[in-house]
DNA sequence: TATTGTTATACTCTATAACTATA
DNA sequence: TATAGTTATAGAGTATAACAATA
């Protein structure tokens, strides 16, 4: 590669800057979309991972979010406390706790990621309906591993 | 909306989660790249912007590179340490560093900033020409503010 | 001996505030 | 008084190790 092209490379050139960018813009904008619910995308995406199971370990739910276990601990517990989840011991394998959403957190649930939706909507919104399509499916593939 | 809806919405259709894990791994395969050269991907951003323009003071990269002035300090001591930038007070306002590659940091960055195309290339590499044209397009379109 | 949840700890990254030297 | 660089500090987020209860 020759000294100019280096050169010539913007910082809009580097995927990772612009991935990076996204991200953290798109975050900021669901934050704030979610904070009337009190709830951040990450403790939404616990909740979207209970609200898709019929019974759920707390470490079925950090590997399907790619997290640690330990990290579940403290949104668990805040997640209880405010009656969003319940957590009791599995009776056949009480080291397993059995999560669940109750009815009011499925509620608190649904409201929060329509909100979550929109905010999505509006930060792709400069997007044509196909460019927002082909988006999200060339982040699809790149990110499906193997 | 239907709580049907709400309900089949699958982690990979929310777009902040596609685009959070496409950084992670982006970021984690060009840290690798980027290792024979002593280098992270942020520390090469700095030599980027260092590299594109004649003279160029702390808090002016800091800006370019959206990070706050505070954290340039340490990247600089040890790209300076390393003899890959120089960095001396400007002659009219001795307040200003004026920071430049050397002629190894040049050779430096060059060299790692063809390891981290290389790197970006594999990866979106399962995407079609076009597809990764569009992409780029799109998250430079999306990341433009205003 | 292995596994689940838990706690304590440490490490990275970043942001805020205060200090210095210059202007 | 305002600004560039620096330093110290604190906060968020995450990872590691060790522990108790259970299998």
């Amino acid at each position: 590669m020759s000294s100019e092209e280096a050169l010539s490379r913007d910082v809009t050139d580097v995927l990772g800057y612009l991935l990076k960018r996204a991200h953290l813009q798109l975050s900021a904008a669901t934050t704030l979309a979610l904070e009337p619910f009190g709830l951040d995308p990450r403790t939404l995406g616990v909740l979207r991972v209970l609200a898709s199971r019929k019974s759920t370990s707390q470490q079925e739910v950090a590997q399907l979010l790619g997290v640690d276990r330990t990290s579940m601990v403290a949104f668990l517990d805040a997640l209880e406390g405010r009656g969003i989840v319940s957590r009791r011991p599995l009776a056949h394998d009480r080291r397993r706790n059995v999560l669940e959403l109750t009815e009011s957190g499925r509620q608190v649930f649904e409201q929060a990621s329509a909100a979550e939706r929109e905010a999505e909507k509006a930060y792709i919104a400069r997007l044509s309906v196909d460019d927002q399509r082909h988006l999200r499916q060339a982040l699809r593939t790149i990110v499906t591993k193997s």
